[in-house]
DNA sequence: CTCTGCACATAAACCCAGCTTATGCCCTCA
DNA sequence: TGAGGGCATAAGCTGGGTTTATGTGCAGAG
């Protein structure tokens, strides 16, 4: 693949700084320039410049001003809508690395695995942040031995595996499912197969896959064992993200979790390709060591991670 | 409501901007600062320096420097993850804003209903330009209506509309499905009902919702006629996302588009609410001039809606 | 019919984050 | 042991974003 061509000019160059699009998305809030500037804790002017600009940059019109107040013209509405997944994007990544400082008088420590971490956790934060502000919460990743040690040694107060069964010596509880999908890019023939993969022609067909040691790569070859074992993978990658772009351009297909590729599925970056009785789900679980039901901002967090109460 | 106390110091002082994200991520591919720098159009200091200024701000180690290249660290790779999320949504804010720049000389026009443009367009846009960059695509985002005129009178070439039916004067395909779908904040007493929520109940209950008049809110009146016509709103809103925030802090259900939704629900902010025998389906058509296949850019980004060509 | 209040715009001056160029140190490999 | 790749430090520059101060336009009250 090697350097491939970047963009002439960076996306940052053309996207907005985040903070003007916080400040877009508190004119369309509070509907004025003025108070949006007093939310955001600027002068008027420079909203009022920090607007224009951005109106500037994008070539469109985004809030028709009056000695009233200001409203967002329509092309500023979805403009808005747009910059608040931006927003909401950096909101996640807010809320994880703040955990991902752990210091040490944190008083929740969590300790999850790579791919909770990943796709689920900052999202929990954030509404833990929501109900209980100023809850310090530190985040460990690591596999689940890791997190079991955390738990065993009273390094981590709550822990997050995918996996299935519950490490030695811990409690749990299932907290939602994943499941592992063949994926292939939408020009792959399998997307236009008429009849349903079988187990054993995804067996046979060379993949491409996470390394050997990866959550996914030993749930896949414990399902695939009885259809005769998993073919010689035609490229082995180190990263989820590796895995998806070598999808998108090799043609050859994969199997992720779920939580990974929802995004290239709805993009339609990546299909979805069923597969006739197999079925490569996983647990997630929160654990604890055993006995110690957990209490305080850890309870919070564990009500937070389950679809009721 | 009113102004909610915004944190002390805002998002964008906390979160790298997009250009040490888009950095960190070609350090990530690369591995290497000078590399990384190059590849984004820096100097190698430059580029140290961002780094370095990251990991001060973070209070984390991302990248593992030496003399041979640099590698991320473990949280280096989980802030990676996070900060590509980021990414990606200003790549789809940047798609959507390029075509909402409108230029006259675009070799396609696109007109689409708001939600297909705020939710799915983006996406779209961005495949396309992998597939064929340079193709200059323009956006008029309306209702049905609205959308049908355009490409009556040649505004446009392609059209994108979510509905029943077609509308006169245009042939179509059916390009994917939405749903409706009760939704309440996870605090809410329907979340822990053990028998299902009939269409009766649901109709006799106050909701939240977008004003009178929204695509949304027709489909719903109609599909609940039957079931003794829908109750008074509680409090009618005009927006997609103040109704969201409605939910989650006034307690009182809404009807939702899937797609308005997903984020919420995976994040669990909201939770869905199954009700027994009501189906809110609504089809998501392409559209055109009747007898005029699309051809050219037009059937491409056609291509690239379907699930299977 | 004018006065007051609110909202946005303009102008001038300032500050600092991030960039570049120049240079040095460290390690590896031939 | 010399060459090259890789990162760090230093010094100087630039521009975007900010503030304060002030001006204009409109609405509604008196």
């Amino acid at each position: 693949m090697g350097d491939e061509a970047e963009p002439a000019v960076s996306l940052a160059h053309r996207v907005p700084d985040l903070g003007a699009l916080e400040l877009l998305l508190a004119v369309a809030r509070l509907g004025s320039l003025g108070r949006a500037a007093r939310a955001r804790g600027i002068s008027q002017p420079a909203a009022s410049s920090r607007i224009r600009s951005m109106e500037r940059q994008l070539g469109v019109a985004l809030v028709e001003r009056s000695p009233r107040g200001s409203r967002l013209t329509d092309a500023g509405a979805l403009v808005t809508d747009w910059a608040r997944r931006v927003v909401e994007a950096a909101e996640a990544f807010d809320a994880g690395a703040q955990a991902l400082r752990g210091r040490r008088d944190s008083r929740l420590r969590v300790a999850a695995s790579m791919t909770i971490a990943e796709y689920l956790l900052p999202g929990w934060l954030i509404a833990l942040r929501a109900q209980r502000p100023g809850t310090a919460v530190s985040l460990l990743a690591g596999n689940s031995r890791a997190v079991a040690e955390r738990l065993l040694t009273g390094a981590a107060d709550l822990g997050f595996v995918e996996g299935l069964e519950v490490p030695e010596g811990l409690d749990g509880t299932v907290i939602g499912h994943d499941r592992l999908i063949v994926v292939a890019a939408p020009s792959h023939p399998w997307t236009r197969r008429r009849t349903e993969l079988t187990a054993a022609e995804l067996a046979a067909t060379p993949l491409i896959l996470r390394e050997r040691g990866s959550g996914t790569r030993q749930v896949l070859d414990a399902a695939l064992a009885r259809h005769g074992g998993l073919a010689a993978p035609l490229l082995e990658l180190a990263s989820t993200t590796a895995v998806k772009a070598a999808v998108v351009s090799e043609a050859a297909p994969s199997v992720l979790s779920e939580l990974a590729v929802g995004e290239e599925l709805t993009a339609r970056r990546l299909v979805e390709i069923p597969v006739r009785g197999l079925r490569l789900g996983r647990e997630l679980r929160a654990v604890w060591p055993a006995g110690q039901r957990p209490a305080g901002p850890a309870r919070q967090l564990l009500g937070l991670t389950r679809p009721t109460a």
